[in-house]
DNA sequence: ATATTGACCCGGA
DNA sequence: CTCCGGGCCAATA
């Protein structure tokens, strides 16, 4: 599989997260295909320059920002995300249930 | 070639 | 809640 699709693939995650709602960057790599590949997933992010690439909503497991509280990032993904309706305090949300997904993929059924 | 450092994650203790 | 060990991976102070 060539990095070129593996990318794609992460993108097109990233893009299937609706406004008002939020993932992580673990989730996001096994809806693509990838699970346990959440490094790569920030390392696109980072990289990517798509202005309209919805990555403020993608967070932590633990629902937190991954930037440094007092960085110039962090503020600009929090208004986003409060923009969008999403609550935020103390630079985290309430993260949603892996719906089946993650599981699902991890925990192979007999 | 080794060590450290990140927009990371997870299970177990 | 925290700490730890292990997985992951590319860049490099």
């Amino acid at each position: 599989m060539g990095e070129k699709i593996i990318k794609q693939k992460i993108i097109e995650a990233i893009r299937g997260v609706p406004p008002g709602e939020v993932s992580s960057y673990g989730r996001i790599a096994a809806k693509a295909g990838y699970p346990g590949r959440a490094r790569l997933v920030a390392g696109i992010l980072s990289e990517s320059d798509q202005p309209d690439l919805p990555w403020h909503r993608v967070l932590r497991s633990s629902g937190q920002i991954a930037f440094p509280p007092d960085s110039a990032m962090f503020a600009e993904q929090e208004r986003r995300l409060r923009a969008e309706g999403v609550e935020v305090r103390n630079g985290r949300v309430k993260m949603p249930k892996p719906a089946w997904d993650l599981d699902a993929l991890l925990w192979s059924p007999p």
